[in-house]
DNA sequence: CTTGTTAGTTCTATTTTGGAACTTTCAAAA
DNA sequence: TTTTGAAAGTTCCAAAATAGAACTAACAAG
């Protein structure tokens, strides 16, 4: 199977991945995150070839996850910023981080920590229940066939 | 600057990408959390090159995402179980799994549905504040240089 | 009319993938 | 005792993606 037809897969992580799951993008996101919002920024605090970073920015757009904005007229000049869609994948951002300060950060401790601004306290994200609001892990959630692919089923079967 | 570089960078993100942030690899370990342990298993699921998978296992046992874990002598076969490393990604999964629900699911709804096991609904992640509970996203966090930058701050104004 | 800024393109060489066939080690069946 | 058949890989080659560096375009300022 090619990457590009991963997006056919019913399945949520393999479409999110089809829209953040290559090189770069997920830093060019973690930039936007920080504030960044031009080429010549992104390109310099990431290192990343102009090329690169040109297609994944437009790959971006085109996602939906990103959006031009005209911030000077002649020459023409658009940055890049987030769309409510893009914020949304703050929480993967947060995870992933996460993960990253507890598994890899080494003695040195994480190199970024995150403030609560609403009670001014560095915090880590935690992953709770919608419902109950008690803390989940993997051992607490079941998977169930969900509508999306019991149609399908269905579909099949008939 | 190339992909094998980018557990360098001194960021978490970056660091949790250079284990789970190529083709495959998360898709991998979803498998992994619905309980797949075999490499024939894997292939047949997830529609990957031979060639692609075993590389892949053997990275993820490396950087102790997976453990091999023998099932059967003569032939000497193994499995492939998640470590609590491995299980502790469990947060950005769900944290995909949540956004591609929400974006690119379409009308069909979402192919899978997470019912806690704790109150026995049907749940969506959610985010909240280590310390005082309340949800979070991208404008109520600050991040705030770490121990593992200033340190190298430091050293630079030395 | 030269230099600088910003946002790209173009080019080539190298790496990484994808697809398909082949290998190894044994157990069980014919 | 040859044949079939799992299971878990390897090997080979072609195709696609990426990295690095140089080049371009559209203006503004000096």
């Amino acid at each position: 199977m090619r990457w590009n037809e991963i997006q056919d897969i019913p399945c949520s992580i393999a479409r999110t991945l089809s829209v953040i799951g290559d090189r770069w993008t997920l830093l060019v996101i973690r930039e936007a995150f920080l504030g960044v919002r031009r080429f010549e920024q992104f390109q310099k605090r990431l290192e990343i070839t102009r090329h690169r970073l040109s297609d994944r920015l437009n790959k971006l757009v085109e996602s939906g996850v990103l959006r031009k904005a005209l911030y000077q007229e002649s020459p023409a000049r658009y940055e890049y910023r987030l769309t409510r869609k893009g914020m949304d994948l703050y929480p993967v951002i947060l995870a992933m981080a996460g993960w990253g300060d507890k598994y890899m950060a080494g003695d040195a401790g994480p190199p970024v920590e995150y403030v609560h601004l609403g009670c001014g306290k560095k915090i880590t994200a935690t992953l709770v229940c919608s419902e109950c609001g008690e803390p989940i892990d993997a051992k607490s959630v079941k998977p169930m066939l969900g509508p999306g692919l019991s149609g399908l089923a269905k579909k099949a079967g008939e």
